[in-house]
DNA sequence: TTTAACTGACTGACAGTCAGTCATTATAGT
DNA sequence: ACTATAATGACTGACTGTCAGTCAGTTAAA
């Protein structure tokens, strides 16, 4: 075959964009290597010049996942507008179609569903200051009271992400607006939010 | 080999035991359809006489750990006490050491995260109607004040079966006594728990 | 000339198949 | 009641196709 040498950083990302494409197809477990490799048109060992094994293709993927969401996150909590906003932003844009760059495909595979789960640990955690951030701001603002600070962010996070997930929980595409909307407000209350709930004492 | 006949529900209990003791040591995926009828002393085609694929196997072990879970929240919801009190034992009850009968070491095993993922999504799923029983209860008791009864319920199970679960967020064993109380508390405001918050208006 | 990228035939392990075997149970003939 | 015979269904294990990963050797570029 004629052959062709390319700097390890192009073939690397000629290899992942090929296993991405396959694997939104069928799956990360149904696509073989050699799927992948005659894809490109190279052979199966230059798979394994350039990664040791399947799996840590995976591991590269999914850290540009990660890198991508928690990205948003910070610039979200560096941004302006009040602390309300950002929040009801931050809900909004989870769990839709749009957002995701063409991985969309790819984590919602049930083949892939551990990975789908890393990714969604990592976002969670690595976007907990950022969250925080939003917080305190709101309590600035005097919009919130919060007494743990850091396990409200880990769980509004959870919410968003794991809940709100297609991949994870199958709600019914007309239920998932009603749902939004529910899950904003009982954050509202849950951040003792004075302007979005008056308790009937 | 002598050759010994049973009924099918005798081999395929002693084929899932055999099954799950070696995804426990192992791993689903390390564990070969091969190792588990070596263990038995059976053919491998007992096994695919019993069971269509290796993955089946996976569908017959997750049933039974949710039916044991939901019917945990069923007995809670249906027992004694005031529904504060239920929700109290029910914190406490999750993500613990004990509670799991033997499966503990299989289903936080690495390998099976999805198998994992798929048991606390049914569980969180089926137990929404018994959560949503004590949410109700403590309205007619005046502890709680609730507007969005399934979807907080929801957003219940969810914090206490993925936030809690030791085999997807990996909290340091000395944080998790801290998160349970502040989540604890994060959830009564959520309640409009009037006694258990007074916001500083 | 050296080195780094690349090749592709090969290996071992595994999921799943299948034609056939054997124990058990039901039925019929005496 | 007491066998012979048939039918059933649990079980066998050698076999197949596929796949992840290896490695000794080849070639383009520096």
């Amino acid at each position: 075959m004629a052959r062709v040498s390319k700097k390890p950083e192009v073939r690397r990302k000629e290899i992942i964009d090929a296993a991405l494409s396959l694997f939104s197809e069928k799956g990360y477990e149904q696509t073989a290597v050699s799927d992948i490799v005659k894809k490109l048109g190279v052979a199966q060992g230059t798979f394994y010049y350039h990664f040791k094994t399947k799996g840590e293709i995976i591991a590269a993927i999914v850290d540009s996942l990660v890198i991508e969401k928690v990205d948003k996150a910070r610039e979200l909590a560096n941004g302006g507008g009040t602390a309300k906003e950002k929040l009801a932003i931050f809900l909004r844009g989870s769990g839709t179609r749009e957002a995701e760059p063409m991985m969309l495909g790819f984590l919602h595979h049930a083949n892939n569903a551990f990975i789908h789960q890393k990714v969604l640990v990592q976002v969670v955690q690595q976007s907990v200051p950022y969250v925080m951030k939003i917080l305190e701001q709101g309590a600035e603002e005097g919009t919130f009271t919060i007494r743990h600070l850091q396990e409200t962010a880990e769980y509004i996070l959870t919410g968003i992400h794991f809940m709100f997930d297609p991949g994870i929980f199958e709600w019914p595409e007309d239920a998932l607006t009603h749902k939004r909307s529910a899950f904003m407000q009982i954050i509202e209350r849950m951040l003792g939010d004075s302007f979005a709930f008056v308790p009937f004492v």
